[in-house]
Order: C-alpha cells, then sequence, then structure tokens
RNA sequence: CGGGGUAUAGCGCAGUCUGGUAGCGCGUCAGCCUUGGGCGCUGAAAGUCGGGGGUUCGAAUCCCUCUGCCCCGACCA
C-alpha cells in the first residue's frame, strides 16, 4: 500500500476522554472513531488489524473441526421468552419495536437462535456431535460503556455453540475448544493465561476463561507458584491456617466512638489490622446472616452465595441491621446478638484468637474475643478473595490482571431442556442435547493487545496482528531519483513477497513525521531508504521494539526480514 | 438509576462570573524556505457558540427546558 492511496488519520494530541491507553492509541494511530457512546467506526487502519484477528479464530475455528455459519443480528422476542430471558436478561438487552409493534432484540448473544436452530436441524444422534459458529457484531447495552473498543456496546464476537447426546462427548468438545483457544492466543502473539472461572448459577462441570495479562486489566487473576493452575480470583480457594492459638487476653469492651472500620479501630489500639474481624451483614433465603472476614480481608461475593441457605442474598439494611443486632452498622459483630442469628466466619477468622470485633453496641468495639469461650463455634466457609503470596492449594497465590478476551462453557442442558432441542438415539428414543459454548472478543482483542504492546511513541503489535508488517521510508525521495527508485524495487520486492507493506510516499514531509506516525501506528518493522545508505550501499532496518538501527546491505534483504516476520 | 461535569471552527481549548463586532493551538489550503525525529515564515478558508423557548435596544454570556457526551457510584458474559 502506498499512503498516498490510503487513509491514514493520526493524530498528534491526545483525546480528552480517553481513560485507557490503548482507547487513547487507537484514537491517536486513527483506528477508529467514536460515533456515540460505546459505538465505534472502525477505520480503514483498524479494519486491517481486525480482519487479522478474525481470519486467525476463523482459521483455526475451521481447524478445529467447527462450522461456520451467520445468524441474525435481530431476534424476535418469543424465542427470549421460552428461556425466561427477556425479563433476566436486564438493560444489556437492547429492545426494538418493528413497524407492527412486534418486538425484537439486537443479539447480545445467540444461545435462543442456534437452540432454535438445531431443533430444526438435528434430528438423530448421527448428526452429533456439531459444533456451529459465527462472527458477528453483537450489541450490549452497557450501564456505562468506557474503555473504547475494550468494553464497548456494539463489539464483534466469534461465538460458537457445540451439541452433543451426552455429557462426555461435550467434554470432549470443550476441551478440544479449549485446545483450539489456545492455539489462537499464541498465534496472536500475546502473553495470554487460561483461568478456571466461577461457572455460576448454570452449574456444569467447567468453565475457562482467556485473559490477555495486562496490568491494566480490569480482572485479577490469581495463579498458583507451580504454574500448573490458574483461577478468576472469584474462585481462588483460599485454604485454612493452622490450628487456631489458645486465648490470652480477657474479654473487654472498649470506647470507638468515631471509629467505625477495621482500619481506624486498629489504629486506634496500636494493633495489626489482622487482629480485627469484619462483619458483613446479608439477608439470605433463610434470615439474617453475618459473615465475618479478617479486617484486612475482602468478602468474595460469589463464594459466599454458593453457601447453603444464602442464594440470592442482598446486603442487610440498617434498620435490619439495628433489628437483630441492636447497633448501627460500624460497631456490629457476632458477639450477643438481639435476635438469633447465623454466623458464617471465613477459614482464618474461625482460627483467630483474641480478636477485635464490634460490640453490637454503638460506639463501642471488643478486644479479646475467642471463639468458644466468648461466642459459639461458628460456621466456617472460605468466603474471602484470595490475597498475594498466601499458601494455595499447590504452593503460594500470585494476582495478577487480565483482560477477558475468551470465555468457554459447558452449558449442558439448561438451553437444550428449556427449547425443546431433542434428538433420538440408537433406540429410537428422544433425548435433550447436551450444549457447550465457546466465545471470542475480537474487537476487545485489539485493543487488549495494545494494552500489552506499547511504549511512548505508540503501538507494538504482534506480526500477527500488525495492519502492516513492514514500513518503507524514502527520505528525500523529493528530489534525489536514486532513493525513489531504490524504495519502488524494494517496495515491489517486499509486495511480491507476499508482505503487507506501507510505502510513505508523501511529498514533502519530513523525516520526523515519517517516524512518528510509522511507530504511532505501530509497524512492526521498518526500512528507511536514504541517498546517505546508498552511498554506502545500504539500507537502515529497525525493529519497533528496538532503540538502534541495523545497516543491511540490499543483497539477503528481503529474505532477511521474511525471516524475522514469519519466525 | 443516583451524584458531578461538559457542549464554542475538523480536533483540543479560552471567552460565560461582569451582556456590546468570535478567539488561541493543532490540523487543512496556497506560497516561500527547509530536508534524519511531528521544521520555520507569510497568507487564506473554515463557526445558525448542542436544540427550543424567554429576558433585553442587544445574548456564546442571564433565565427556563430538552438532548448528547464525559466522570464517579451501584450493575455486569
Amino acid at each position: 500500500m502506498r499512503l498516498t492511496q490510503f487513509h491514514l488519520a493520526t493524530v498528534k494530541e491526545t483525546p480528552s476522554d480517553a481513560d485507557v491507553i490503548s482507547q487513547k492509541l487507537m484514537l491517536r494511530a486513527g483506528m477508529i472513531r467514536k460515533l456515540a457512546a460505546g459505538i465505534y467506526t472502525w477505520t480503514p487502519l483498524g479494519l486491517r488489524v481486525l480482519r487479522k484477528v478474525e481470519t486467525i479464530v476463523r482459521e483455526e475455528m475451521n481447524r478445529a473441526g467447527a462450522l461456520e455459519l451467520l445468524m441474525p443480528s435481530i431476534q424476535p422476542r418469543e424465542l427470549w421468552e421460552e428461556t425466561e430471558r427477556w425479563a433476566k436478561f436486564g438493560g444489556q438487552l437492547l429492545k426494538i419495536k418493528d413497524r407492527k409493534d412486534g418486538e425484537f432484540c439486537y443479539g447480545p448473544t445467540h444461545e435462543e437462535v442456534i437452540t432454535d436452530f438445531a431443533r430444526g436441524e438435528l434430528r438423530s444422534y448421527k448428526q452429533l456431535p456439531i459444533n456451529f459458529y459465527q462472527i458477528q457484531t453483537k450489541f450490549r447495552d452497557e450501564i456505562r460503556p468506557r474503555f473504547g473498543v475494550m468494553r464497548a456496546r456494539e463489539f464483534l464476537m466469534k461465538d460458537a455453540y457445540s451439541f452433543h447426546l451426552d455429557e462426555a462427548c461435550m467434554q470432549r468438545e470443550y476441551q478440544n475448544m479449549y485446545d483450539a483457544y489456545t492455539r489462537i492466543f499464541t498465534r496472536l502473539g500475546l502473553r495470554f493465561r487460561a483461568v478456571a472461572a466461577d461457572s455460576g448459577a448454570i452449574g456444569g462441570t467447567g468453565s475457562h476463561e482467556f485473559h490477555v495479562l495486562a496490568d491494566s486489566g480490569e480482572d485479577a487473576i490469581a495463579f498458583t507458584s507451580d504454574g500448573n493452575y490458574a483461577a478468576n480470583v472469584e474462585l481462588a480457594e483460599a485454604i485454612a491456617p493452622g490450628p487456631r492459638a489458645a486465648a490470652t487476653q480477657a474479654l473487654e469492651q472498649f470506647a470507638t466512638p468515631t471509629q467505625r472500620t477495621c482500619e481506624e479501630v486498629a489504629a486506634l489500639l496500636g494493633a495489626p489490622l489482622a487482629t480485627t474481624v469484619k462483619s458483613v451483614a446479608v439477608m439470605g433465603e433463610q434470615g439474617f446472616v453475618l459473615a465475618l472476614v479478617r479486617g484486612d480481608h475482602q468478602v468474595n461475593e460469589i463464594k459466599l452465595a454458593k453457601i447453603e441457605g444464602l442464594g440470592e442474598y442482598r446486603l442487610a439494611t440498617e434498620t435490619e441491621i439495628i433489628e437483630h443486632l441492636g447497633a448501627v452498622p460500624g460497631f456490629i459483630g457476632p458477639l450477643s446478638p438481639k435476635k438469633s442469628i447465623t454466623v458464617i466466619a471465613d477459614r482464618t477468622v474461625a482460627a483467630m484468637s483474641d480478636f477485635v470485633v464490634g460490640a453490637n453496641a454503638t460506639g463501642f468495639h471488643t478486644k479479646g474475643v475467642n471463639w468458644g469461650r466468648d461466642l459459639p463455634e461458628p460456621l466456617v466457609a472460605d468466603i474471602r478473595n484470595v490475597v498475594e503470596g498466601e499458601p494455595a492449594p499447590m504452593g503460594t497465590w500470585s494476582i495478577a490482571r487480565g483482560i477477558e478476551v475468551g470465555h468457554v462453557f459447558q452449558l449442558g442442558q439448561k438451553y437444550a431442556k428449556a427449547m425443546g432441542a431433542e434428538v433420538l438415539d440408537e433406540n429410537g428414543k428422544a433425548r435433550t442435547m447436551f450444549m457447550g459454548c465457546y466465545g471470542i472478543g475480537v474487537s476487545r482483542i485489539v485493543a487488549a493487545a495494545i494494552e500489552q504492546n506499547h511504549d511512548a511513541n505508540g503501538i507494538q503489535w504482534p506480526n500477527a496482528i500488525a495492519p502492516f508488517h513492514v514500513a518503507v521510508l524514502p527520505l528525500g525521495a523529493d528530489r534525489s531519483e536514486a532513493v525513489r527508485a531504490a524504495a519502488e524495487e524494494l517496495y515491489s520486492q517486499l509486495t511480491a513477497a507476499g508482505l503487507d507493506v506501507l510505502m510513505d510516499d508523501r511529498k514533502g514531509v519530513r523525516p520526523g513525521a515519517m517516524f512518528a506516525d510509522q511507530e504511532l501506528i505501530g509497524i512492526p518493522h521498518r526500512i528507511v531508504v536514504s541517498d546517505r545508505g546508498l552511498a554506502a550501499g545500504q539500507f537502515e532496518y529497525r525493529d519497533r521494539r528496538a532503540a538502534e538501527n541495523e545497516n543491511w546491505s540490499r543483497e539477503g534483504l528481503v529474505e532477511r526480514l521474511m525471516a524475522k516476520i514469519r519466525g
């Protein structure tokens, strides 16, 4: 591509409403332009990257045996009523009406449509297993879209759905997709990690998220020091500490007129935060529950929701807290509540002695508290987030940040059952199919790749998804016929070799501007053609990630470059 | 949905308090100059000051109203 034939839309000034680096760089490089909140136009430059990601995803899905199809983006309400998700999906579902007042939504996902398709198409176990996928624009009306295409409302997604006669077959395909995803992210040239994820209320035996590692990631991932296990922080198990020490202190209530948080109480006492216990009051299905974690820990809502009797719990209101405990929030604890309540202690809390809690009297806390002696033994469960460096089932936990770009999921029979998707087995008996679903955020990958690969000058694309592999920059082509001819010849050869080449043939553009644009848009390799170089019989090569130039002779240049790009 | 901002040239912003001929930087266009890190100089084009209503001799500026967008929070495969 000659730059004069292309639409380069770089800007010098950083857009003021961009709050993550990928969004800034995508706007400055002219890859995207915002049309409305969370809705973007992909420019020719940005689209080249998006298409490269899409192509790799498609090739690997095909290789894994999945079949591409394309479903409608507009879906009728009736289908969503069958799974009761018309109401349950919530505000993210963009609902629209046609001229006859028929109700539709813009598809945020396609379980209903594919299951409807499958129940019509699939009749015999002989047609199974089968895996259908599409790469398509989705819309989720996010409450607060932000971070550019990282969390846009309209986005490009690959979604696949597999159908099976039994669970074992579903699990085999799940593994097949897991392996395909590993190949995809490896080919994309990204540093990533597959992590065990919470499978939520749907249950099922498995779910993994694929995260691109980046400090700016929205999700915390926990992984063990031996590298063999990684989990969403929501799932990582906090193991029980050693046995409880014997009580040494007497129970003592003390005044904390203005100290409501564990931090404030610990500061007042001059004691470590880890000697305090935080009490979180919630209302579960079976009544009032007090969840206890150590002062320096955080309650994990997903773990808490899994406890028997809690289910769809919510935080207790101030009125409920006063009614059950007799004190206002900030001074509550498990000691002598006003009414009978359930106390659930985190494993760590259960192993504490001589600890500090709210006294259930406004303005007071109590120290020297001990299980068994001062209050009954609690129910014990793992209800907190793990923290950096603490013991894990194997080794110790480390915490990293990641951007979720893929998710594989064993759906089981949830949708097939709700929608009556059945096939006849070898005995002629109708059986509800098992399903798996597998998503990849294609447009999000573009942003995630930038979060992971950039410097002060701009983007540093991995070769596999760079909009162009190499930039040819002729310096002074306006006045040097030799430079112009050499650049043209090089451009032809590189293009003929199958590389994506961008030649900066703009008139009167100074070298500094050429370099700045090439670095901003992140072309991974550049070759400078100049009178100075030609006189020495050399071309100047620079890797986007390198600080220094290399002088390459004309001989073997194309091969040398190919080796760098194709690996 | 709650709270807080903001809307002025293609982009980024000042001007609004205290009403009186629409400004700056970047970009764009023309010319000169320059040619290894977003050069320099000269000139030019470009704005129903988010929409509607009101006050006033006169409104970007004051009042009312609507809308978009941004930030914080709650929420979220």
